[in-house]
DNA sequence: TCTTATTCTGCAATCGATTGCAGTAATCGC
DNA sequence: GCGATTACTGCAATCGATTGCAGAATAAGA
C-alpha cells in the first residue's frame, strides 16, 4: 500500500535500533531485550499501528507459514468442508491456506501448483490428484512437502488421505440387496480419478459377490448434468433396471433430476444412492441415500500430514482411510415388483 | 523447500550477470538484451526448471499480486460462485485471491484483514460487511484499496457491489399478494447485516403498501438451523400465516425443514420464499422459490472495481446495484383457503 | 581499582529479484 | 584511423525483517 509503517519507524520512535525492535516482538527474542525496552518498542509498535511485513520475514526467513491448496471446482459442495478441516487445523498453528482452483482443467493444475510454487508456499495439500501426474514425482525428488487429499494421483510417494471407497460401496451392494434389487445400473465418473476407478471396480466386484447384475455407465464429469445426461441416455434405450448408485453426490442428482423429467417416481420406481453425503444431500427431494464421507477430517488430517512434514522434514508415504458410513434417506425403497 | 533454484544459478550456467537473466526473462525489459543472450538465458532457466521467487519479487516491487478475500462462511454455498467470479476476473490479470474465512465470528474479521495485509496483498475483497466497523474507515485514510462484496458495512467509503436488495423483495411481495396471501411471516436475519435490515425493511414497506400482513421474526443466524428454530417457534404458537419469506435462502431451507417435521405441506399449507437462488435450491423438496441474485457477477465486479482502484490509484466510492430475478419453483402456491 | 562476568544493544550480512546508472565493446561515420 | 554513437551487460543499491557476532555498559568479585 501507499506508505506502510516499517520496522525502522518504530526503531526511530522507540529510539532504538531496527534489530532491537524485532527482538522486543518477537517471542522467542525477547528474553534478550530489557523489559524496559520492550516497554517502549511495543508502545512505539502499537502508536504507529506496526504490522511486520510477511513477505520480508518470508524471504529472510525462508518460511511463508503457507500452504498451497489445490482444488477442482469450488463450486462442488464437497471441497468447503474439507477447507474448512484444513483451516480448522492450520490456523491455530500460524499457518494459512492459499486455495488455486483449476476450475476442473487438467492443464491447469500443473499452472496452479507452478504459482503456489512461486510464492513459496511451505507444502500442498492436492485434491486434484488426477493419474497421469508427471509433476508430482518431480517435486518429491526437489523435496517439495505435498499430501493428497480426497483423490490419489497414480503411484506418487506422497501421503494420502481419502475415504474407505470399497467399504463404501459394499454398504450400498448390502443396502440394495436387502431390499430386493437385483439389477442396478452403476454411474462411473471418468476414469482418471482414482476415486472413480476404485468405485467402479468395487461396486463390479461386489455385486457379482451378491448376485446382482450391475451395469456400468460413465459420465463425462462428476456434475449434475453429467449425471442426468447419462441417465437420460440409459432411459431412452429402456433398460431393466430398479437402483442406481451413482459415484458422487452430484452425479445422483442429476439422475434425479431426470428421473423426475421422464416422470418416474423415486423410490416407488427407481431407487438412488449417491456417494459423498455432500452438503444439503439430505434437503433433495426426496432426501438422497448416500455415504457419507468424513469431508472436514480429510481435510484435518490431510493438514497434519502436511504440517508434520514441514516441521520434521521427513517426506515418507502413508495412506489414510478413513472409515466411511451408510445414510439412508428416502431415495431408496424396496425394489420395485414390476420392473420399469 | 530445500534448495531452490534461484536468478543466481540462472546466471551462472548462462555464464552471465544475475541482472541479466533477470532482464532477459522479464517481456517489459528483453529488448535491452541482445537475442542470443535471451536464449542462452531461457535455455539455462528451462534446464534448471527457475521459478522465480514471487516473494522477493514482491518485496522489492511492493507488488504481491495477491488480493485478499475475507468470507464469513466458506460453506455458505453463495460464497463459491462469488469466489469463482472474482478468480476468473483476477486470474488473466496475474492475481492470485487469498481467502480468509472468518468462520462467522465477527472478532475473526479483523484478525483476517490484519493477516492479510500483514502478507502485503494489494488489496482487499470484504464479503464479511458487518456494520459495526471501527477498521475500515482506518484502512481507507491508510489508503488500503478495497471493495465491500454482498454486504455493506456502514458508512464506509468504499465500493460497495451488491444485489438489488429492495426490488428483489417488492417481487416475493408481488407474488404472494398474486397467489393470494395476505398473512405473511418474515424471517429476518441478523440486524447488524445490512442485507438482513434492508430486506426487513422493505418487507414492511411493501407488505403495507400491498395491504399484507407481515409479522417479523429474527434468527440467530444465517443457516438452517437458525431458520428451522425460528419457524419451530412461531408454528408452537399457532400463528396465523400462509406463507413464509426468509432473509435467505438457507434461513428458508429450515422453514422447510421445520415444516415437514410438523407435518405441514408446502405449498399446499404454507407457502415459502428464499432470497439467493443459492446452488442447489431447485433441488430441495419442493424447489425453493427465491430471487435469484447474480452471485457470480458480484465476484467479477467486486474484483473489476478493486483491480481498477489498484491500477489507477484512485479509491473513490460507488454503488453498483445488479438486477435480481424470480425464480418461481415449487415452494409456492395460492394461499391455503383455511388458513393454518 | 582493576578484572571478569553478565546484560543489553548495535552492526552488518542475508534472503532473491529488480533497476538506475555506468562502463565496455562494437559499430558507424568521416 | 579516430571520435562519436549505439547496444549490451555488469555493478550496486534497494525492498524489510532477522540474527550471529561483537562491542558497550553495567554489575559483581577480588
Amino acid at each position: 500500500m501507499s506508505r506502510a509503517v516499517t520496522i525502522v519507524d518504530v526503531a526511530k520512535l522507540a529510539g532504538v535500533h531496527p534489530a532491537t525492535v524485532s527482538r522486543a516482538l518477537s517471542p522467542s527474542a525477547q528474553a534478550q531485550v530489557s523489559p524496559e525496552t520492550v516497554r517502549r518498542v511495543q508502545k512505539a509498535a502499537k502508536t504507529l499501528g506496526y504490522v511486520p511485513n510477511a513477505v520480508a520475514r518470508s524471504l529472510r526467513n525462508n518460511l511463508s507459514m503457507t500452504v498451497g491448496v489445490t482444488i477442482p471446482d469450488l463450486t462442488n459442495p464437497i471441497f468447503p468442508p474439507m477447507i474448512r478441516g484444513i483451516e480448522n487445523f492450520l490456523a491455530p498453528r500460524g499457518y494459512t491456506a492459499l486455495l488455486a482452483d483449476t476450475d476442473g482443467r487438467p492443464g491447469m493444475e500443473e499452472t496452479a501448483i507452478t504459482s503456489l510454487l512461486a510464492r513459496r508456499v511451505d507444502g500442498l495439500i492436492i485434491a486434484t490428484g488426477l493419474d497421469d501426474h508427471a509433476l508430482l514425482p518431480k517435486l518429491f525428488d526437489q523435496g517439495v512437502k505435498a499430501v493428497l487429499a480426497n483423490r490419489g494421483a497414480g503411484p506418487v510417494p506422497y501421503p494420502l488421505v481419502t475415504g474407505d471407497d470399497r467399504s463404501g460401496i459394499a454398504m450400498t451392494v448390502e443396502l440394495l440387496k436387502n431390499l430386493g434389487h437385483r439389477r442396478i445400473v452403476h454411474i462411473a465418473g471418468p476414469d482418471n480419478f482414482s476415486t472413480s476407478r476404485i468405485r467402479r471396480d468395487a461396486m463390479v466386484q461386489f455385486c457379482e459377490a451378491a448376485g446382482i447384475a450391475c451395469q456400468v455407465v460413465s459420465a463425462d464429469s462428476l456434475t449434475a448434468d453429467a449425471g442426468q445426461k447419462a441417465m437420460d441416455g440409459l432411459l431412452s434405450k429402456r433398460q431393466n433396471f430398479t437402483a442406481v448408485q451413482a459415484s458422487n453426490d452430484l452425479l445422483a442428482l442429476g439422475v434425479l433430476r431426470s428421473l423426475r423429467r421422464h416422470r418416474l417416481r423415486c423410490p416407488e420406481d427407481v431407487s438412488v444412492i449417491g456417494f459423498n453425503d455432500m452438503p444439503f444431500a439430505d434437503e433433495f427431494g426426496p432426501g438422497l441415500t448416500t455415504i457419507r464421507v468424513p469431508l472436514e477430517d480429510i481435510g484435518t488430517e490431510s493438514a497434519r500430514l502436511l504440517f508434520e512434514r514441514i516441521q520434521n522434514g521427513k517426506n515418507d508415504s502413508v495412506l489414510i482411510r478413513l472409515p466411511v458410513s451408510l445414510v439412508v434417506r428416502g431415495s431408496t425403497g424396496p425394489a420395485a415388483t414390476k420392473q420399469k
